[in-house]
DNA sequence: TATTCCCTCCCCAGAAATAGCGATGCGTGG
DNA sequence: CCACGCATCGCTATTTCTGGGGAGGGAATA
């Protein structure tokens, strides 16, 4: 594989890297190696806030931003659900939203055709790494198989290094629940009242509701729902 | 980087393979390759449950699974709050039973050096990746470093494989929610009550009722609770 | 040995969610 | 043009959840 040394002296640089700009750095040279028009970085918080680093244009980074596109964006819906990289062409463009959001994109410099890699974290991170580019789907296709390795590793390194700056605020966010907690939150993300949950745990109600009431304290959740979904998306549990 | 053909090769080999056979030769083809004790892909699922393949001796993996030392072993615990790649002396081995856990592990043909590399897909998947070898401390560093990339690269691809075999995939492909109830999802998975998600969205709290009713029906959810988690763990909502 | 979880059980009052029944307008697509 | 989904508003009664109190035993850790 041709590609090798560049990509690994970027890769090795980047993890050298300590500042923002140093990424910036990295992601440009990994632009110009591989020819892209685009080529970005992207955590998408747990707000629905987002930020990242990449090559985009502000003007379309603050359009999204400021549109939600998040909510809409198929390559955000689409890579959720799937662990391998995938091609934009492979996703759901069918609604009419999603096509007159792939329309702007294009018109801000994104290309027609693009990558896209998810990357999940600890506590239910979750980030993407993205090239596109203009072209026909023939090139694009080759260009992913041939790259498609080395893509991979570098959305790897990128959210490495994201996680690294990250502050991660989280005294007690990284607490985990306890088993009986786990089984409680799980048996409400599925759908139990919390009758059914102490009948399926062969407990009272009441000894339930502690358990409820300390994982959403552990959670820092508001109510049961809140804590739920914290503990789905921090995958301390899973449906 | 001199292994990188053999590695191309086994990995090609492994994205054609359809069969669980076809896993455990690339597996033990890697093990050759890298000359190391063991390799093991295992999966971790959160009800404790666990599978995988790889080279660990079968006596040992039933040990595991049969001591439940999935709750202790510092590898599992300590990878699941980490993004990288860790080498297994970086872990937290200072509790009494970590220790005896790694001492019977030794007995039964672990090696004394280790290095694994957690893995996440959608809907909290985890799995580990995990090569372990016998030797000094200065040997393994080099060995790791050596071939970090190829090995997040080899985890990066087993994980695809074994999420191509589980039959976990969703058939029910739920109809979408409309934006209104895209955002009423929302603000209740982030801990909004009734009250303030109205407030929030500028609209009775009568009329969001309708809204998370009809997120309720089309979800097949019994209650906001279970709603919020399914939109959540279809990716139709991001929180 | 002391401390710190974890698991279990109990009461009560007020707040919130659910299950029914409505209604009106406004777009989009067949 | 008409149906259908969407967004918006209303009422009542019942069930369920939440937020405060408590208490005791056991296991693990420091």
């Amino acid at each position: 594989m041709a590609t090798n040394t560049v990509v690994e002296e970027v890769l090795a640089a980047l993890e050298q890297a300590d500042t923002l700009e140093g990424i910036n750095d990295a992601i440009y040279a990994l632009k110009e190696h591989f020819s892209v028009d685009n080529m970005v970085y992207h955590w998408v918080d747990s707000a629905g806030a987002q930020y990242g680093y990449g090559t985009y244009r502000l003007d379309w980074a603050a359009r999204y931003q400021e549109q939600n596109y998040l909510r809409i964006d198929p390559v955000v819906i689409g890579c959720y659900q799937r662990f391998h990289p995938v091609d934009w062409k492979r996703l759901d463009w069918s609604s009419k939203a999603a096509r007159a959001f792939q329309a702007e994109a294009i018109k801000y410099g994104v290309g027609n055709q693009g990558y896209t890699i998810p990357i999940r974290g600890p506590n239910g991170q979750f980030a993407l790494f993205t090239v596109n580019s203009t072209c026909d789907d023939e090139t694009w296709s080759r260009f992913t198989e041939d790259n498609r390795r080395e893509l991979i590793l570098i959305a790897h390194y990128f959210n490495q290094k994201a996680l690294e700056f990250e502050p991660n605020k989280k005294p007690e966010q990284s607490q985990s629940l306890s088993p009986r907690e786990i089984d409680a939150m799980t048996l409400l993300a599925i759908g139990y009242n919390r009758a059914q949950v102490a009948e399926t745990l062969s407990i009272s109600e009441h000894t339930l509701r502690v358990y409820i009431e300390s994982a959403r304290f552990k959670l820092g959740a508001n109510n049961t729902t809140h804590a739920v979904a914290r503990a789905l998306s921090r995958g301390l549990i899973v449906v």
